[in-house]
DNA sequence: ATTAAGATACCGACTAGTTGGTATGTTGTC
DNA sequence: GACAACATACCAACTAGTCGGTATCTTAAT
């Protein structure tokens, strides 16, 4: 759609999409206004309706974006290059743990703040946040199947299960760092996540948790 | 604060209180206009303004509100009439599957949707969530503690700990459920949970899950 | 290489409708 | 008649979206 070579300086469009994940998450979608994204963007209001048909077309595009945007930033991550699936899986919590830092509007996640006000109310904002955490669910799911199948093929659980489950547990652990104000509350809530992931694979002597960069 | 006895008839506070819980899980805090709550709870603007400062005062009465509501809710469930702690920490987990019942707005969590839109706009609504989900927590947390001494008194994690856990993969189950609009997601990852809660206490040999009348 | 012509990207003043909140009644009860 | 509990009318600020306009980039014929 666009070549990404030689970097020619950001559009209008992509400054207002990565507003979005910020303010968005900041003062949630309905509190967001056009005017507070301009704003962030650095653009006009001539230039956003330029490129999104209403603010509810941003919404859906910037659910999209971000799908993207996070697919690469677990696609590079160094758990990635684990052999094991199960290494995979539990440096994939592992680094969820790392990822929580800063404020709490910088790690939380869009598409999760997004849904929450607009399932009822826009049904493609809905079903883009639905691709965005079950897509994402599913790759965890990937390593999941791996692993089910070489240390416990015979486990009654199903690894698609699993892995909506690591989102959802991921997400109810930002809420509660919300109610609290303090990030240690969601990294605690995540530490209970690996715990019953690791739990899933009786068989396993469990290796420590690994350092993340 | 309010006398209870002999039904008065709801007052206009009071339905507006109510109101608040239906359509702010609904549309969300901040998608919900006054003009909205009035209609919904049949009752004018001045009586709104007579009753609540403003809007976000609403919002930390509502917060409160729902603590109240909720926690007689369990006090009054069959889960709590069980001798057995551990009994009664997986009653409470099989209640709130039992809860999963009708249109996502029904059954999802007023204070979890209020504070992912509040938390950095307003200090006193983000208060009024945490007291309303750690309250919670700190609950389910008296059985966990009691069902740890008795039963694995040296195990490494906290009933603290656990209880607030249980609030987020709940908090989460919901949104998955908003996600893919299908409440369904929301029970298979609290059967997540409550697998995690019985593996915290390896010893017992346990018993099928309680039927929620 | 120049130029004409169209397309794309962007600007910002403007508008129609909405929003939280106010000012001023009315009604019933002690 | 004083006070609480509402109701009605209204307003100033805000909000999503519009619209006429300009700058720049693409294409292709000369």
């Amino acid at each position: 759609m666009k070549k990404s070579a030689s970097i020619p300086k950001p559009s209008a469009k992509d400054k207002l999409l990565n507003a979005a994940l910020r303010v968005v998450r900041t003062k949630g979608y309905s509190g967001t206004t056009v005017d507070d994204l301009c704003a962030a963007a650095g653009v006009t209001k001539g230039a956003f309706f330029h490129h999104f048909e209403s603010k509810d077309a941003l919404a859906v595009a910037a659910a999209d974006y971000w799908s993207t945007v996070t697919a690469s930033v677990f696609a590079g991550a160094d758990y990635r290059k684990l052999s094991d699936p199960l290494d995979r899986v539990l440096g994939y919590v592992d680094f969820r743990k790392a990822l929580v830092r800063g404020q709490l509007p910088e790690f939380t996640c869009f598409v999760g703040t997004l849904v929450q006000e607009a399932f009822d109310s826009n049904a493609e904002i809905r079903a883009a946040c639905e691709r965005s955490i079950f897509g994402h669910a599913a790759e965890v799911a990937k390593d999941l199947a791996e692993a089910k199948k070489k240390y416990c093929p015979r486990a009654d659980w199903s690894a698609e299960s699993v892995g909506v489950f690591t989102q959802a547990a991921i997400q109810g652990a930002f809420i509660v760092a919300k109610a609290k104000d303090d990030p240690r509350a969601a990294l605690e809530c995540i530490e209970h996540l690996r715990r019953y992931v690791a739990g899933l694979f009786p068989s396993v002597n469990h290796r420590r948790e690994v350092k993340q960069s």
